[in-house]
DNA sequence: CGACGCGCCACCTGA
DNA sequence: TGGCGCGTCG
């Protein structure tokens, strides 16, 4: 094979494509084509070299982005039904599917639940050591930030400085005590448990490691101690090449606080030896003001890796800083200059996005967006599948898959209210904890009936006796050999719990319309899994996989064709995306940098001033063509008018190199808000938008 | 037992 | 600002 360029890719990415001899690291700045690296690879490896397309895997931070390369390597090859013999999954769903084979392994039976982090919190909470919500929170992190890091809980203890964290340690404890006896395992431990199993069994990691002969994992700058781990054991083994493909970039690293360390990536050339390291420095994605911005910004980080973005696109427009006299101003102004565009260029919504901080930032926002007629999407903010009417359906599913879900079987008995409260709840918690079994045993084990009156215990076996035959059709050998179709079940099950009847009963008649909605679409979409559809894998699935799948689906992915809209988005949830116009909302001091702590050490607040820094670079890197940055003067924070500065990053810029001009004359007074923008749909004359271009 | 209402408090990011 | 936790009433 020679190493001309290939596939329409630059010599870099070409090389990175062609190289299977070993290990090898792709540092791949933003907007340089590293998702087209991973999928021409992968067509290549196919195609080319003769791979086996069930030996490869590609991994992924959010089922969306795996979605999507599975789609686009369908594209590439001659036979796209191949790419459904790929794993193509984020970290998370690769971890659940090893699991769910070798549940024994782990001492785990194959239908243990997923918690989310809801559930996690109540678990905490019901350990009842504190009540205070933000100790809990911190409580939780810790634990989170344990288990990515493999410490155990005897460990924590051990390792305590305080009596804080030692009493944080035993929570730790009970809280792996409580999950175990559930049943359940947390998103943690689905990366955490694969790892343990592999450490432990020999015979098991071989048949892993035979099964995922290639490995590609994409964002590997956010992988954590956990799932770095977890990429060892699958790559080396005695007598075995490891043979992998690592594409991060070190200057988006955004998700440090939740356990991921870049440090992983100059761990790989020490692990690794022989690693073949290759940059991609050429973007193809924005204006070069927009780049020159962007490495001015992350130039005053400490640099892992040398390395500079040029583009071969045009100097481009000025990023504009605009200074706005309050929030409210801010929100009024971007939708006011997105409606002058659109309506003046013939710019489609879609090719705006407005990026935040912080979700909440979007309410005031999403307001001037509506007042100005401007359709919008929001995504990294609620999910649909926390809604809660989604997450009662969740919790019936779960409890047919498991019933030692506790949670689950609180949640889903008393949504709708059938006559079971908290009183006789209370009863059957103490009777489970006597005879160490679920919620769920509890109710029909004999010797409860002396401690519940008749009219408390009906409701409760009956829901019992019903949840029990449901799972007996779930796992009942079907058409599908694996079960009675998911959606017979499923339909017979909403039936019976007549829960449309109880959104009406409890809502209003919007909102209760509303969440039926969401639930048929919920349902809907299981039963197109349920069939095969898809999802990728074109396998019918039983009630119990689909249960399993759903506690992982953050997003509402692959929802047919986006409508034209302006997207907002948190900058987390941008990573990876990209648009002609991007503005980027409260770049000011506290938001962007966020303040924390301010009683860390000194070298903690440096490192988040650092990721900061990055996640305003990721921001700066997601506009193609223009770029407004704006900041407010006055911001209402907890109903109160706070004064607030421009961020440090707006004068990392280089304001007076050219690159961005600061344009705080150049606002509209709300006064003549709605006479400029009359003025902009009826007579659209090539001057109207001077103030706004 | 559960519905409703008042008052307090916090607003980071997410699989 | 709004969500939610606690108290009282039906």
């Amino acid at each position: 094979m020679s190493n001309a360029p290939k596939f329409g890719l630059n010599g870099p990415q070409s090389e990175a494509a062609l190289y299977l001899d070993g290990p090898c690291l792709v540092l791949a700045g933003a907007g340089s084509g590293k998702t087209r690296v991973i999928t021409q690879k992968i067509a290549y490896m196919i195609e080319d070299r003769g791979y086996d397309p069930r030996t490869i895997a590609a991994l992924t931070f959010t089922n969306k982005a795996a979605l999507e390369m599975q789609e686009r390597i369908a594209k590439l090859l001659k036979q796209p039904k191949q790419a459904k013999q790929l794993t193509v999954s984020t970290f998370h769903s690769l971890g659940v599917k090893i699991l769910r084979q070798e549940a024994a392994g782990v001492g785990l039976k194959d239908r243990f639940s997923i918690m989310d982090s809801d559930d996690c919190y109540t678990i905490v909470s019901d350990l009842g050591l504190t009540t205070d919500k933000q100790e809990i929170r911190r409580i939780q992190n810790a634990i989170s930030l344990w288990k990515n890091g493999l410490v155990d809980p005897e460990e924590a203890i051990r390792a305590a400085q305080d009596e804080d964290q030692a009493q944080a340690g035993r929570i730790y404890r009970s809280y792996v005590a409580t999950l175990s006896a559930y049943q359940a395992v947390d998103f943690d431990d689905l990366i955490r448990l694969p790892v343990e199993l592999f450490r432990n069994n020999e015979a098991i990691r071989d048949r892993w490691q035979r099964k995922l002969r290639y490995l590609l994992m994409d964002e590997y700058q956010d992988t954590n101690t956990c799932q770095y781990e977890l990429v060892k054991l699958l790559v080396t083994g005695i007598g075995k090449k490891p043979m992998f493909t690592a594409v991060g970039d070190d200057d988006q690293a955004i998700y440090a606080w939740r356990g991921a360390s870049v440090e992983n990536i100059k761990t790989l050339q020490t692990d690794f030896p022989d690693l073949r390291v290759i940059k991609l420095e050429q973007n193809y994605r924005s204006t070069t003001r927009i780049l020159q911005a962007a490495n001015a910004v992350i130039g005053n980080n400490p640099k892992l890796f040398e390395k500079s973005l040029w583009s071969e696109h045009g100097l481009g427009e000025p990023i504009k800083v605009l200074g706005m006299q309050s929030d409210e101003q801010e929100a009024d102004q971007i939708a006011i200059m997105i409606s002058a565009d659109h309506f003046q260029r013939k710019n489609k919504w879609t090719d705006f996005a407005i990026l935040y901080r912080g979700n909440h930032q979007a309410r005031i926002i999403e307001q001037a967006l509506r007042k100005e007629r401007i359709p919008y999407t929001i995504s990294g903010g609620q999910s649909f599948f926390d809604k809660a009417e989604i997450k009662d359906i969740i919790a019936y599913l779960r409890l047919i898959a498991n019933d030692g879900d506790d949670p689950a079987f609180i949640r889903a008995i008393t949504t709708p209210k059938r006559g079971v409260g908290m009183a006789t709840l209370e009863v059957l918690g103490e009777f489970s904890k006597q005879w160490n079994c679920s919620l769920f045993e509890a109710a029909l084990k004999g010797g409860i009936e002396g401690k519940l009156a008749d009219r408390q215990l009906h409701p409760l076996r009956d829901f019992c006796h019903f949840i029990n035959e449901l799972e007996s059709r779930a796992s009942r050998p079907g058409p599908s050999g694996s079960g009675e179709h998911a959606a017979e079940v499923l339909d017979d099950m909403m039936k019976e719990i007549n829960y449309e009847h109880y959104l009406y009963e409890n809502f209003d008649d919007r909102a209760a319309q509303g969440k039926w909605q969401n639930v048929m679409e919920f349902t809907n979409w299981l039963k197109e899994r349920g069939n095969g559809g898809r999802d990728g894998t074109g396998e019918e699935k039983n009630l119990l996989e689909l249960t399993q799948m759903v506690a992982l689906m953050s997003m509402l992915e692959g929802k047919d064709e986006e409508p034209d809209a302006v997207r907002m988005s948190t900058l987390h949830a941008s990573k990876g995306l990209e648009y002609p116009h991007v503005y980027l909302v409260g770049v000011e001091e506290g938001i962007l940098p966020h303040k924390g702590d301010p009683d860390d050490p000194i070298e903690k607040i440096a490192a988040r001033i650092q990721e900061e820094r990055r996640l305003m670079y990721v921001g700066i890197t997601r506009a193609q063509r223009t770029l407004h940055i704006t900041w407010c003067k006055k911001r209402k924070r907890a109903g109160e008018l706070v004064h607030c500065d421009p961020s440090r990053f707006i004068k990392e810029m280089a304001l007076d190199e050219g690159i961005a001009v600061p344009l705080e004359s150049e606002v509209i007074s709300p006064r003549d808000r709605l006479a400029s923008l009359k003025a902009l749909l009826n007579t659209p004359k090539p001057d109207a938008g001077k103030l706004l271009s």
